[in-house]
DNA sequence: TCTGACCTGCGA
DNA sequence: TCGCAGGTCAGA
């Protein structure tokens, strides 16, 4: 699924019906995705334990309960539903989590690209850069992100090293909102471009949020609901359409191995 | 910095 | 049967 709104999404799900619930078991397939931990032990350490926040940064979710922090990465397909009833996939699904009074929360990953990390505090997330929805995050940290970057711009975006939560839709989208073709070199965006792309990022990922997030294949929210911001995406996935700004038709470029979409009158 | 590898499903 | 899909790595 998954890029920053869609894990918000899911965090605010969670958040609002899982908030304060006692884990009673953990059923857990042994799988790839397990990380530093193997099956068995991710699922006996967090039972019995209270969920006491929900928490994202960039794509990770991570939770706190007493003295274990699960930290999930949902890869290209992961997604948590509530009811196992709304699987397409119910071979796919991963992880059973049972909570008290019998409610119970799903991990699918077809794909399996995701990763499940178990710590006993929450990470430091030092190796990422900014999210781009943290307060912290100003004009003035952007700006400064963007000089002495030589990699082109869509590059720039989707590395989760200088900038965490931005995937390919959001990359693609928020470059047409700012009218900046995806090929530029970071260190040659002028200072209204870079302002107009701060904003940008802020606008495209707060509306994604606002609309559930972007449902193009796999994506679910944890009711098992699509998202809705498939519907107001410009570019993404829209090649040889024509462009909501100024008609000519959008183009599809392959970048580091993604499907790249832009409008070559608009976005210079 | 680029490419292939990791996985599975789907539609052309 | 092939190419492609909201991602990330290791290795050339």
């Amino acid at each position: 699924m998954p890029e920053l709104p869609e894990v918000e999404t899911v965090a605010r799900q969670i958040r609002r019906g899982y908030l304060n619930r006692t884990i009673r078991k953990v059923d857990a397939k042994p799988s790839i995705i397990f990380q530093n931990v193997p099956a068995p032990e991710f699922a006996q350490r967090l039972a019995g334990k209270r969920l006491r926040t929900v928490n994202r940064y960039g794509k990770f979710l991570y939770w706190e309960l007493e003295d274990a922090v699960p930290v999930f990465h949902l890869g290209m397909s992961g997604i948590f539903l509530k009811d196992a009833s709304r699987s397409l996939y119910p071979q796919h699904i991963h992880l059973r989590f049972q909570f008290e009074d019998g409610v119970n929360l799903y991990f699918q990953d077809v794909r399996k690209f995701g990763k499940i990390y178990l710590y006993d505090r929450p990470p430091a997330f030092d190796n990422l850069g900014p999210d781009p929805t943290d307060e912290n995050f100003t004009l003035n940290t952007f700006r400064k992100l963007l000089n002495l970057k030589t990699m082109n711009v869509k590059t720039f975006l989707m590395d989760q090293k200088q900038i965490a939560g931005i995937g390919n839709i959001y990359a693609n989208e928020a470059l047409f909102d700012s009218r900046i073709h995806p090929l530029r070199p970071v260190n040659e965006i002028r200072a209204g471009e870079a302002e107009h792309l701060f904003r940008s990022i802020r606008k495209i990922l707060a509306a994604a949020i606002e609309n559930f997030g972007t449902s193009y294949t796999a994506y679910r929210t944890v009711e098992g609901e699509t998202g809705e911001n498939q519907n107001f995406l410009k570019v993404y996935q829209r090649f040889g359409q024509p462009c909501p700004r100024c008609g000519t038709a959008i183009e599809k470029i392959v970048l580091n191995s993604r499907s790249t979409f832009f409008c070559p009158v608009c976005q210079v």
